[in-house]
DNA sequence: CTTTTCTGGTAGACAGTGTCTACAACGTGA
DNA sequence: TCACGTTGTAGACACTGTCTACCAGAAAAG
C-alpha cells in the first residue's frame, strides 16, 4: 500500500456515507474523520467529484468480489441478481452513489451472464445487449425506488421475465 | 392564484434544474433568478428540501396530465408507461429529482392499470402490487441508468415481460 | 556530501451556501 | 385607529469547495 492516506480517507467517506448519507460526505468532513488538515483530500483528489467516484469504486469493486460463479447459466445469472440486489439493500447509500458513477466492467459482466443463458438456447431471441440494459436497469430501479419487499419484487420480477412461462 | 411569488420560485427552479442539474438549484440562486432577496424563499418554504419536493410535486402533475386514457387495457398501460419515460428522457434531471421525493397516487394509477390488465386473463396470476412495483422499479431504473437507447430498451422489456410469449 | 526537485501535508483566504434573526411595509379585521 | 399576521429585506453565522503560499522530508542528480 503505497498510499495510506488516499485508502484511509476513502474508508472513511464510505463510513460517512453509510452512516449519515451523501449529503454528509463533504471533504472537510472526511477530512476531519480521518485526522488531517481539511486540504489534505484535494491532494488525492482533484475535486469532491473525485472523492465520490473514488467511494464508488470502492463499492464496485466489493460487488463483484462477491457474485461468485455458479455451473447452470441461469442459476449463475439469478445469484449475480440476487448478490446485486443484497449489496443495495445493505448500503443503499452508497449503491445510490454507484448508480451515479457506471463501472462498465460489471455491466459487461452482467451482459455476458444475459448471453451465456440466451447460448443454452433461450426463448427470446432479442438482442442481448438490449436484453442486458433492461435486465441491468430493472436491478437498479429495484433498490433505487426502495421497494419495501425488496427479495420478494426482485423474485417476481426474474420469475415474470427471465423464467419460461 | 393567491400565491404568485411562491409559483415563480417553483418555475424559476424548474427551469435552472433543466439547465444546469440539480446542485445548481440552490435557495439562493432561484432567489436571484426570480427577482426577491436571499431570505424571501424561506418565507414560502422551511428549507431547500422542502423547495425540491415542491418542485417533484410539480413535475409529478405535470406526468399526470400526460398520460392519456385508452381503451384496451394492454395498450392503456405500455401507452402510459412510454408516456413515463418519455417525460423521463425528455426532462432527466427533474425526473431524477422526482425519483427522490416519491409520488404515491400516481404509483397507485400504475397499480390499478396493471390490475386491469391482469382482469382480462392475463398469463400471470401474481400479487398486482408486486407486479406493479416490479414494473413500476423497471420504468424508473430505465430512465435513471440513462440507456443510450431508451425506447428500445424500454420495448424489449415491455415485450419481454408483459407480452404472452 | 550537497543541492535540487517532487510529494504530501498545513494554514489561510475567498466566494458561495443554508438558515436564523431583527426589522419594515402593508393589507385586513376589530 | 389600531393591532396583527403575511411577506418581503438585510445582516449575520457556520459551513462548504477550492485556490494559494508555505514547509518538511524523501529521493534523485550533481
Amino acid at each position: 500500500m503505497p498510499d495510506g492516506t488516499r485508502q484511509r480517507l476513502i474508508a472513511c467517506a464510505v463510513t460517512v456515507l453509510a452512516a449519515e448519507g451523501v449529503d454528509a460526505v463533504t471533504i472537510r468532513r472526511v477530512a476531519r474523520e480521518a485526522g488531517v488538515s481539511h486540504g489534505a483530500p484535494l491532494r488525492h483528489f482533484p475535486n469532491r467529484e473525485a472523492l465520490l467516484s473514488a467511494v464508488a469504486a470502492s463499492g464496485f469493486s466489493r460487488v463483484t468480489a462477491s457474485i461468485a460463479p455458479s455451473g447452470d447459466p441461469v442459476s449463475a445469472l439469478v445469484s449475480a441478481c440476487e448478490s446485486y440486489v443484497d449489496f443495495g439493500r445493505r448500503e443503499p447509500a452508497l449503491f445510490a452513489l454507484m448508480a451515479r458513477y457506471p463501472d462498465e466492467s460489471l455491466v459487461a459482466r452482467f451482459r455476458s451472464l444475459v448471453a451465456d443463458v440466451q447460448a443454452t438456447g433461450w426463448r427470446s431471441a432479442a438482442d442481448p445487449g438490449l436484453l442486458a440494459a433492461s435486465l441491468w436497469a430493472s436491478l437498479n430501479g429495484l433498490v433505487l425506488t426502495g421497494s419495501d419487499a425488496l427479495e420478494t419484487t426482485l423474485d417476481v420480477y426474474l420469475r415474470e421475465t427471465w423464467n419460461p412461462a
